[in-house]
RNA sequence: GGGCGUAUAGCUCAGUCGGUUAGAGCGCAUCCCUGAUAAGGAUGAGGCCCCAGGUUCAAGUCCUGGUACGCCCA
């Protein structure tokens, strides 16, 4: 192409695949390292510093982890336009349950003991293979989703180096004295062997049957121990085979309870159960005691099987204790509940327990010796019965979670677990929430504020392979060391381990010898060994602002460069997971929280309104969804549609409508502006100093430089406060303004080319109004806006729109009084369209005159005023009131927001004598006077003119249509001119529809020929002849009908055959 | 059982400082406009703003109590 020729600007064809369109800038994004760039280029500047929350790598992605990952790069994109050095290092969360879950199922494995068959070096091989597996799929959504973070050094918490960080924290925390060893009640399935997790216990919920028991506990204490008249506390359980380790009986505080009697025995029960627990024949004895006053009244256990050698079995006061069911009374056995063990404990009760981990009672019991747990209750209430204790017995049908694995009912089962005493920081980590952005803001009080106050001890061991090994050695005599790095274990075990894997089993090899033991005996009993827990897979992801650089052992200025953070963001499930262990690991290490503002999303939904799931089919893959309406549409559904913090609802129709009226909008502006620009190549950067100022421009080039600046100062105060939804919803308005107003109506303008000044005014604004929304819209849109940009971009401007400068809002170029007017211009046009489709009056039928009745219209400028001529097609536009008089009709209304600011009270009064009085007289002394008064209970009240709200209509002969106070009324009368000037539009119509359906180039001359049947057509074309001629780009224009080739068009409608060819 | 949130047109959702004719999109019907557009515009049908009290001259909006649904926890 030779210079002479080249267009100033890259077609952006009208038709345009998105998808493709993203394929072509993730490989310019590539190859010219525009990520990388826009890192150097900030080098300088102040870190924002981000954390990304490790996906767990199990499993493939879903379109839920493209929600998390939009909002973890709209900011940072968008920080960076503003100068801050945003680095952003990947991770992926590797060790956990779930994995194992998911290689046992692949291994065919079940439960703790086929995993040790199998061997746990090979185990955890496998595991590690499993999630590298699914960091691929996850890696490759992220590259196509146009989330910019550096996954070439992604830290893995599975890394010798992450381990070894987060064993150095551990022992900060154990240095504290806030890493113990406690009890900790778990759902265990005794023939697995294994505890099972919230998320595997929710999968196993079966209705069973079980025993319901009352049983009589006699007082051997308090008021109602006397001898001969004893009184027994009446206990319930549903689980018979607990009352062998009976610790205490738990009464509410506040809840009365009475003493019953059938005349032979007394009773002990809450005040409200006496008639459900009892039955029939049961009266109080007038005796009532609060459980408060119960507490520490002693009574003699249901079994002497097992020994307990502290003392127990006596009433205690629990707040969780309910009236709802049984006695009021319950049965306290710590090793088999949580609530029972947290009530026990806090009464210094020993924690008893003779059930086997493989479910079977110790065999030196009498009665159930080697008997499984749930078999026993059958023997258990039929000795009870036998020796008078058994009250009532009944079938009991409830919900019982079972094994997922072999349907075995599980047990609430006492493992000793190492805890952090998270609750001695507790006040600390309150204040650290205060000072922390919650969005929304109602988290932080709310739903994690409250699991804050009410916060318990981190259980932060389990019993599982793979994991971070928790970094305690323990001696057979009990001493325990806490590790904190491999060196440090190098020197205690006396080799080298630099490169030991710290994962089971290698690590559990390593033995700790005890300098000062006696030599002579066994190396068993010399050596330390670690113990066999592993930690909470939460423990290492909220270690990840230290552990992600192998901090403090390496990298400790990066560390310290970087921290706390600024902002990290999940969905709202993490509130009590990633939120709770980023804020208490690092306050627990470091005394703060390692983040300043968090963001909270609510969930993906399927269409349907379901959670997405297999078994329901109603998954949405990411990928193919991006294949299918591209990145940019997803992005900006998950950061700008409806409320991100509310759950929503994603399908392709809710992506196809954002493709529609969002992308393609904005996207076809673009094109316009390339297509005119190009064509003759009216328009290039270097016109930019031609064009007049801005304050010399057009009004309604004004009016939208003033949209624009005040739309970039919404678009950033809303991303400042981390709200994408309102600058989406305000970019949308604005691209909507910008395509179907301001280029409609300045059609002519470009078309005519940049020569005079209103050209090449309407070029710039347009250039310059592209240029800022492409970079308002790039932390959103990264893909179409840098399409967009590489088009459109100036010579020295940067190769990407994402190393480009975040715009600043011109404050002088707002002016909210034209806003308003331009606002009420086509409020106007639309009441003008709507009178012309009420009368059928189709647009391109030009009419006489227009009248409008409007507040504010008299005081419009005639540029504006031009605008609804010309848009509603009319000669002449009037006010109302110059035809006035009888030919209108006036209505009034009190405008009661004027009112009641200066009435208050008095409102009503006043409004009633606007409605009452004569309108006519009031609009004629408001319009008159600029004021009018009416009587309201004998007084006089002044009234001003937006005190009332005016409707006013002609009577007859008009095309009328009138809303709030606004009335635009058409001249319906048609004279024969009018009807040929009609005529001649519909000509023009008919040839340029011939001309794009023929596929001429927009500035191809054409010859045209026409001959017309009807009279008034062929007058009306030959008085118009210039004019239609030179809105075609007709060369030459004659009766008749050409030789040779031609295109042709004919109208039966208006009686004319045109026919046209390139000229 | 507890905490938090949500409830507005057939569907998806806006609704500012409380202001008297409650909006948009989608869908449906009938028209209109168009030499950028896969668009745009008009009209119509479609509303117990979840329910009940309260505050106020005035409540979709603020307060109290319910109901339903969702999430988290027990």
């Amino acid at each position: 192409m030779s210079k002479a020729t080249k267009q100033p600007f890259p077609a952006l064809p009208a038709q345009v695949d998105l998808p493709s369109v993203e394929h072509e800038v993730l490989r310019r994004w590539s190859e010219q390292k525009v990520f990388e760039r826009s890192l150097e280029q900030t080098q300088g500047g102040p870190n924002w510093v981000f954390f990304e929350g490790p996906p767990t790598a199990n499993g493939t992605p879903g379109v839920h982890h493209v929600e998390a990952r939009v909002f973890k790069d709209v900011f940072p994109r968008f920080k960076t336009m503003k100068g801050f050095h945003v680095d952003r290092k990947a991770g992926w969360d590797c060790h956990g349950l779930p994995v194992e879950v998911a290689v046992e199922k692949e291994l065919g494995l079940s439960g703790k003991k086929d995993i040790e068959t199998f061997g746990v070096a090979e185990f955890n091989a496998r595991c590690r293979e499993s999630v590298l597996r699914n960091v691929d799929a996850f890696t490759a959504m992220t590259e196509r989703m146009g989330y910019w973070v550096n996954m070439d050094e992604a830290y893995r918490t599975m890394d010798p180096e992450y381990v070894e960080s987060v064993w150095w924290s551990l022992k900060q925390i154990w240095d504290k004295g806030l890493l113990t060893q406690d009890y900790r009640i778990s759902p265990y399935c005794p023939r697995c062997g294994t505890t099972l997790s919230d998320h595997e216990l929710a999968q196993g919920y079966e209705t069973v049957t079980d025993p319901s028991v009352y049983v009589r506990f006699p007082l051997t204490s308090g008021p109602l121990a006397e001898e001969g008249r004893g009184a027994a506390l009446l206990v319930w359980t549903t689980t018979p085979w607990t009352l062998v380790s009976n610790t205490a009986v738990a009464v509410h505080p506040g809840v009365d309870y009475v003493v019953a009697t059938d005349g032979t025995e007394r009773l002990v029960v809450a005040e409200p159960l006496v008639g459900a627990a009892l039955g029939e024949g049961w009266e109080p004895t007038g005796e009532r005691f609060t459980g408060a006053e119960m507490e520490r009244w002693t009574y003699r256990r249901p079994f002497g099987l097992v020994e307990f050698d502290e003392p127990a079995h006596f009433v205690v006061l629990a707040d969780y204790v309910t009236v709802e069911d049984g006695t009021g009374l319950v049965h306290q056995s710590p090793a088999f509940g949580a609530d029972d063990m947290a009530v026990c404990r806090a009464y210094g009760l020993p924690v008893v327990n003779p059930v086997r981990a493989d479910g079977t009672f110790e065999e030196h019991l009498d009665l159930v010796g080697g008997e499984f747990f749930k078999t026993a209750d059958q023997k258990l209430v039929a000795d009870l019965k036998e020796r008078g204790l058994l009250f009532r017995h009944l079938a009991y049908e409830h919900s019982y979670p079972h094994c997922w694995r072999c349907h075995t009912a599980l047990l609430y089962y006492a493992l000793p677990s190492w805890y952090i005493r998270t609750t001695a920081i507790k006040d600390r980590l309150l204040a650290e929430n205060a000072t922390t952005n919650w969005v929304p803001s109602n988290v932080k009080d709310g739903r994690y504020g409250e699991w804050l106050r009410n916060n318990i001890d981190w259980a932060l061991s389990r019993s599982r392979y793979w994991g971070t090994p928790l970094p305690i050695w323990e001696f057979p005599d009990g001493r325990q060391i806490c590790v904190g790095s491999l060196k440090e274990l190098g020197e205690l075990s006396g080799q080298d381990l630099s490169n030991l894997d710290p994962h089971r089993p290698y690590v559990d090899d390593v033995v700790i010898p005890d300098p000062d033991a006696d030599p002579s005996l066994p190396l068993e009993q010399r050596v330390a060994r670690r113990v066999p827990e592993v930690i909470d897979v939460w423990f290492d992801s909220g270690a990840m602002p230290f552990a992600q650089w192998g901090a403090p052992h390496r990298n400790r200025e990066t560390f310290e460069a970087n921290f706390p953070g600024q902002y990290i963001c999940e969905a709202i499930d993490q509130t009590r997971g990633w939120f709770y262990s980023m804020m208490t690991v690092s306050t627990l290490v470091f005394g703060e929280s390692s983040y300043e503002n968090v963001v909270c999303l609510g969930h993906i939904l399927a269409e349907d309104g379901r959670k997405m799931s297999k078994h329901l089919g109603n998954i949405l893959e990411p990928m193919p969804v991006m294949e299918r309406h591209g990145a940019d549409a997803l992005r900006w559904f998950m950061a700008a549609s409806g409320s991100p913090w509310m759950p929503r609802r994603v399908g392709h129709a809710a992506l196809e409508e954002i493709v529609r009226k969002v992308l393609l909008t904005y996207y076809n502006t673009a094109s316009f502006f390339t297509l005119y620009a190009n064509a003759g190549q009216a328009w290039s950067h270097d016109r930019l100093a031609d064009a007049p100022a801005p304050a010399d421009r057009p009004l309604l080039d004004r009016w939208l430089l003033s949209e624009l600046n005040t739309l970039v100062t919404t678009v950033d105060e809303a991303l400042e406060r981390f709200d994408p939804a309102v600058a989406g919803r305000a970019l949308t308005a604005f691209v909507d303004d910008l395509s179907n107003w301001y280029v409609r109506r300045s059609r002519r303008r470009f078309w005519a080319g940049a020569e005079t000044p209103e050209g090449a005014a309407a070029f710039a604004t347009l250039f310059e109004c592209l240029e800022t929304v492409t970079l308002l819209m790039a932390p959103i849109v990264p893909f179409l806006t840098d399409h967009v940009w590489d088009a459109l971009r100036r010579p020295d401007a940067p190769e990407s729109v994402h190393l480009a400068a975040w715009p600043v809002a011109d404050e002088s170029l707002i002016d909210t009084g034209l806003s308003e007017q331009m606002a009420l211009v086509r409020r106007l046009v639309e009441l003008g369209r709507a009178a012309r489709a009420d009368s059928n009056q189709r647009t391109r039928q030009p009419l006489a005159r227009v009248l409008v009745g409007a507040p504010g219209f008299e005081a419009l400028p005639e540029q504006l005023r031009a605008q609804i001529t010309d848009e509603l097609n009319v000669l002449q536009l009037d006010p109302l009131s110059v035809v006035g008089g009888d030919l209108v009709d006036y209505s009034v209304k009190p405008n009661f927001r004027a009112l009641g600011k200066r009435f208050g009270k008095g409102t009503p009064p006043v409004a009633k004598a606007v409605q009452a009085a004569d309108a006519k007289a009031l609009v004629e002394r408001l319009r008159a006077e600029g004021g009018a008064s009416v009587d309201v209970d004998g007084e006089t009240v002044a009234l001003s003119p937006d005190e009332v709200l005016v409707t006013e209509q002609p009577r007859e002969g008009w095309a009328v249509a009138s809303e709030s106070g606004e009335t635009v009324a058409l001249d319906l009368e048609l004279t024969p001119e009018l009807r040929r000037a009609g005529l001649a539009r519909e000509v023009v119509r008919l040839v340029q529809d011939a001309r794009k359906s023929s596929g001429l180039d927009i500035s191809d001359r054409i010859e045209l020929w026409w001959s017309a049947t009807d009279a008034t057509t062929a007058q009306a074309v030959a008085e118009h002849a210039a004019a239609i001629g030179g809105e075609v780009l007709a060369a030459t224009l004659a009766e008749g009908a050409p030789e040779g080739e031609s295109h042709e068009v004919v109208s039966e409608d208006f009686g004319i055959t045109l026919h046209l060819r390139r000229a």
